[in-house]
DNA sequence: TGTACATCAGTGAACGCGCGTTCACTGATGTAC
DNA sequence: TGTACATCAGTGAACGCGCGTTCACTGATGTAC
């Protein structure tokens, strides 16, 4: 049966009904048939728009990704308090790679749909949640509201690991979870660690 | 036929095959099969020692841990600096995640491997990684020698989160790396940036 | 406006493979006499 | 010391399932006349 007068193609049917899945329960266990049922087909007709399930599952999760980092209003350098602005990064961390990293489970040990996947998303301008930090740093730096001598991509790779940290548990489970719980005490703990370090004042 | 006078038992062989290919490969595509070739055995003999394959995983894993983090050196809390101490604990997290961590891609999505992986685990003495960090931090903060109003647990999941996103492309390759490359300047950053925080002096 | 026909997106049964798991069988070892 | 027998760890062929992928077929749509 050929598609009615919707305004969408098959090809974006499955893509969306397979980000639908990821969004639900990740890419562990993501089966052909399973989009297919999901977007309502025959499983046979993946093939008459897709290569293979890597091609799918790659657009998929750029597809999910993006609509996870959708419209991010992310403070800009200068604005607020630097470490104001660090609480909310890392609560934009914590939430968006909450609902990420678990998501890339069912592809761990496949390259090719990595590959696939990063070739998809760097076409696109939006670079990932790592440089969102960076620039943040670097931006701040520059204005002098962080010390010049400061090591800006190591801060950076902490801040980053500290919200690959929390998601980690999430990704062993292979389910995103949408509405992460952020403990706010937890956040100003790791914005003051980063703003002050530790040594004895 | 029978196991000729070595002291192992096949229980003791079968674990240990399997940790020697998750040492190699991970336990991204470690199967039954894989297993009982390198114990040189056959395949029906893995389930006269075991329920079934999750167990063996878990041992194995357990086994592949243990060798890991064997007879660890780590300066204890009042011994040369807290930075150079940091150093050393950021060199052994950065190393020590990066053969664990890209082990367990496997067992991504399977719960139960992981519950018994754990429960082996802490049936032993030895917490993972990130206790040793917060142990370490305690003391330091109860000698003075980090600030008292430092949130230790904060800086913990700074510094193993940071170990943990530089052991994440492995993670996703699933591929343990045995001698993973440490930059000094990397560490150097980082324990800088832990001790002195950013915030202009 | 009707009718015959070609096209081709969509269908879903079937194939093939990998892999965990089972189970009837083998043969070495130990015991009884 | 030699023989018959029981035991049971180890064997590996075979089963069953899940899943990616294929392909002969269907039937709605568009075109020709």
């Amino acid at each position: 049966m050929l598609r009615d007068g919707g305004t969408q193609t098959l090809h974006e049917i499955l893509v969306s009904a397979a980000a639908r899945l990821i969004a639900l329960h990740g890419t562990v266990g993501l089966t052909v048939r399973g989009i297919a049922t999901e977007a309502g087909v025959a499983q046979g007709v993946l093939y008459n728009h897709f290569d293979d399930r890597e091609e799918v599952v790659a657009l998929a999760l750029h597809s999910y990704v993006q609509s996870v980092m959708h419209d991010v209003e992310l403070p800009v350098a200068g604005s607020g308090t630097v470490e104001g602005n660090l609480r909310i990064y890392l609560e934009f961390g914590l939430t968006t790679l909450a609902r990420i990293l678990p998501a890339f489970g069912g592809v761990i040990g496949q390259p090719k749909i990595m590959a696939r996947f990063v070739d998809h998303f760097s076409a696109h301008l939006s670079g990932g949640v790592p440089e969102l930090f960076g620039n943040y740093l670097r931006a701040e730096q520059k204005l002098g509201r962080i010390a010049a001598d400061v090591d800006v991509d190591a801060t950076a790779v902490l801040i980053v690991g500290a919200c690959h940290s929390e998601a980690l548990p999430g990704l062993f489970r292979g389910q995103p979870d949408p509405y992460p719980i952020i403990r706010p005490e937890f956040v100003d703990g790791l914005a003051r660690t980063i703003m002050n370090g530790i040594a004895p004042r």
